[in-house]
DNA sequence: ACTTGTCTTTAAGGTAGGTTTAAGGTAATG
DNA sequence: CATTACCTTAAACCTACCTTAAAGACAAGT
């Protein structure tokens, strides 16, 4: 679960990010309007926390331009007690939810978890394919006869492969979803963590399997046998 | 056991909290309706007592919007005997319990408890899992061959283990519902007392051991012996 | 008010496991 | 057969967690 964070304030932000982290969400952190408008065009998150005071664009612009450019990616608007009519505006504007600050860090993370379950909602504790299930829950891996833990990056990976069954996923793409914009990581990682799975499903004898395409991604699907 | 108090009268707030601490209740105090707001909708509490004269919101109010976002905690309205219309405002409101001011110790701490042993009703005092036993009244944790004394903290890290068997909890949901909320550094408290658990568990002979699943948190499980 | 004992929290160093990098190997494609 | 893309492994690096000790809070008794 992936959260774009736009907050000037580097220790309201920072506070913000740490919490939302040991909740489990991946969390990218810009610090003004503008890189909150381009992150948030590229349809990588389930909930947007958008504050309203920021440098270059306010976060009503963002808010506004977000939507009309087709984005619904769940919203959720800071604003100070002095800018309360901007909460009006901001929920005409299109957003799913405010907060005025300073508030709780339990009706924050409560709030979060409310806005971003609507996606969660439909979403099943444990995904199955072919013989191979996935507890979402415990992160744990298994078919009738074997059952293995997955570090969280395999997690991920595996997670949205199977979201997808049969459907070819780039290898940025993979990147862009589970690993930070910010990050060095090289691609290469990406096949680190294909060969980990792989080992692993072979390992708790899985039908299924992650087939690669030459210059374009993975997919996973049931193993022909023939 | 987890109590919110909103009272804004600072010496019968210390009071209360100080009855509560006695009574084994952890306490958050606040002194303003829209604190009690942020705080209830945390849903961390097992009870709520508002006061209905407080600043910036009245306690009928927090009770409104605490119903209307899907609160159930019970809750107990404490009112000045001025107030008496507000009562059965506050009933209709969806409070379960009120109070007027003032009143006798013995009496508040009953009806806390009252209000409270609907949780517990089914609750028994005493939880199992493989050969431990945690007595709930007078907080001994025992095998059939010996028996340790569980410090407050430690007792309830544990019966939050013992009352979600085999369920992965993590840090922050300890944290929540145990201390008060997140903090990077504070974390490590948890880790401290699932130490500490853990070696008296080991010395009273337990078949019970709790697991860590690293980025996750913590569930008890029985030991594998193979 | 002082002491004492108990419980709670902080702090710090260690360890194991997770993540990324790097490098050499293998297979597909032209 | 040369090139490129991908696979695999191991080592380096990083972080979360474990453990212990000691400081800090608190209450009970003197």
């Amino acid at each position: 679960m992936r959260i774009l964070l736009a907050e000037d304030e580097r220790e309201l932000s920072n506070a913000l990010s740490a919490i939302l982290k040991h909740n489990h969400y991946t969390v990218d952190a810009v610090y003004n309007g503008t890189d909150a408008l381009n992150y948030g065009l590229s349809e990588n998150y389930d909930g947007i926390v958008l504050d309203i005071m920021m440098p270059q664009m306010n976060g009503i612009d963002v808010l506004k331009l977000l939507r009309s450019n087709g984005v619904e990616t769940p919203i959720l608007l800071l604003t100070a007690k002095a800018e309360l009519d901007d909460k009006i505006l901001g929920l005409n504007s299109g957003a799913d939810d405010y907060m005025t600050k300073p508030f709780a860090i339990g009706e924050f993370i409560a709030r979060i978890r409310a806005l971003t379950r609507r996606n969660t909602a439909f979403a099943p504790n444990k995904l199955t394919m072919g013989n191979i299930t996935l507890n979402r829950e415990n992160f744990q891996l298994s078919t009738d006869k074997a059952s293995v833990h997955l570090a969280n990056r395999e997690f991920q990976v595996l997670e949205m492969l199977m979201l997808n069954p049969n459907v070819l996923i780039s290898t940025s793409k993979f990147m862009d979803r589970i690993w930070s914009f910010d990050s060095e990581a090289e691609r290469n990682v990406v096949w680190v963590y294909i060969a980990y799975l792989r080992r692993k499903l072979a390992s708790i004898g899985a039908n299924v399997e992650i087939k690669a395409t030459r210059g374009v991604g993975y997919t996973l699907a049931l193993i022909d046998e023939e």
